[in-house]
DNA sequence: GAATAATTATTGATTATTAATAATCCTTGG
DNA sequence: CCAAGGATTATTAATAATCAATAATTATTC
């Protein structure tokens, strides 16, 4: 479950799964992209044993794909997939909304996202970059903030998976004004209680933000379909891993 | 993810991993048992590679504790985590449910389910064992009639543990009834397409099935702790993982 | 009898080697 | 030219032997 570079890790595979999974989600390694065992231990100075393990968490995460003797590639989802992947994330962070409400000892929590909430509202349709960034920092203090320890995990590892592609989503400035106003909204509802209420601002953000990202994907898909040969970066169809198909840059 | 004993595997690890899981689901490792390296190479005759790659994976799936330098145990689950277990299962049952009943070709599932829940009915209060085995199945029949995969696999991770606790529950032939009467109305709802009755059912259920394993959880360890020295097999302290504590029967 | 040092069991990691296998390349015959 | 089939290659899967690291246990000493 690849706790997201968050608790001090301890082992070496982890370390090495949360570098690689810092790589896959900033698109360093583009879907599609093979992650050889003897490239990466010759990068990180190590053994495969090591990497063998990270890799098969990285599968445990979502962001790889394992295929027998043929080792792990970035995976590529479907749209459609991350229309579902959308919808279970929608569903709990809804609950993750509701628990919060509900919770005696949530103004704790209240006090520390406030501030970040509303320097959203400054940076909504300004600084993308800096409101992409309090915006997943405040998505993960919600997180962290869980008591429910399943909850919590299964969460941090479908948000590991989305942020691929919420990021897309916040590069809209008219989604990122939209956006701050709805956390401005949850955290009123949080703060008084309201947990149905939270439950569904949440939830209806969430499906939002997919709506927005899928809109960007689908443009993305029909410009690569589109202009096929003329880049390197994104063969027409990048899920025919072929032996020369992207190697990650080394 | 583990995927319980169902599609037909492939590699090595993931046979190992399956039949681990089975023993630890089915109480032969008991929590607290270490899951020895080098025992288990030897008892299935492989080297570490596979088996270290197996406990892994039961890591992943919540059934086993990695300590650095210490190795596997079979998790014990406090009280309080078996709860929030099944609060997060309720609510992705619901959602399991409601979706099904949404969906338009749902009269396949319904047809195939219809069966063993009418069955249910006969075997309440009667034969503990069958009703367990046929309640199990039709659930998990429906975990894998879910499309979104998320959904499907987060379910099948926490079916697979929540599994050790919902046995007790289903000791009680009252709650067999209770249980019984449920799903005829679940399937009703789904049946007739009504999602948010569903839901509500699905999760009520849940909920019901948790209070009663935590009553037998909770009767459990008072026992436990009440004749400490006497019986071997758990210790009163089961968390203090020393170095003689309880191995796997070889 | 408690603090500390030695011992032991066990995992973590490395290295080298062989087997298995999927993809690709390279013939060769039509 | 080109399609079918076999050789080649890249890469993972698994084994084995070894050493390092470490947590728990046992022994030793004052």
């Amino acid at each position: 479950m690849v706790s997201a570079a968050s608790t001090l890790t301890q082992t070496l595979p982890e370390k090495i799964t949360e570098r690689l999974a810092t790589r896959i989600v900033d698109g360093t390694y583009p879907p599609g992209s093979r992650l050889i065992e003897a490239t990466l231990s010759q990068e990180f100075g190590l053994s495969h044993g090591p990497i063998r393990d990270a890799l098969r968490a990285l599968q445990h995460a979502g962001l790889v794909t394992i295929l027998p003797y043929r080792g792990a590639v970035v995976t590529d989802v479907t749209v459609r997939e991350i229309k579902e992947l959308y919808q279970v994330r929608a569903a709990l962070v809804g609950l993750r909304a509701r628990w919060i409400a509900e919770d005696p000892q949530r103004q704790e929590l209240v006090a520390q996202v406030k501030e970040p909430i509303a320097r959203m509202q400054q940076l909504a349709g300004r600084d993308r970059a800096e409101y992409t960034r309090v915006a997943l920092m405040v998505n993960r203090t919600l997180t962290e903030s869980v008591s429910n320890h399943w909850l919590r995990s299964t969460l941090a590892s479908l948000m590991l998976q989305t942020s691929r592609y919420t990021r897309l989503a916040l590069a809209s400035p008219a989604h990122q004004r939209f956006s701050a106003k709805q956390w401005q909204y949850l955290l009123l509802a949080i703060e008084s209680g309201a947990g149905a209420q939270a439950e569904k601002i949440a939830g209806a953000l969430s499906q939002a933000t997919r709506d927005e990202a899928i809109k960007f994907l689908e443009q993305a898909m029909e410009s690569r379909t589109a202009g096929a040969q003329t880049a390197d970066s994104h063969t027409a169809d990048s899920r025919s891993v072929s032996r020369q198909a992207k190697k990650p840059a080394a």
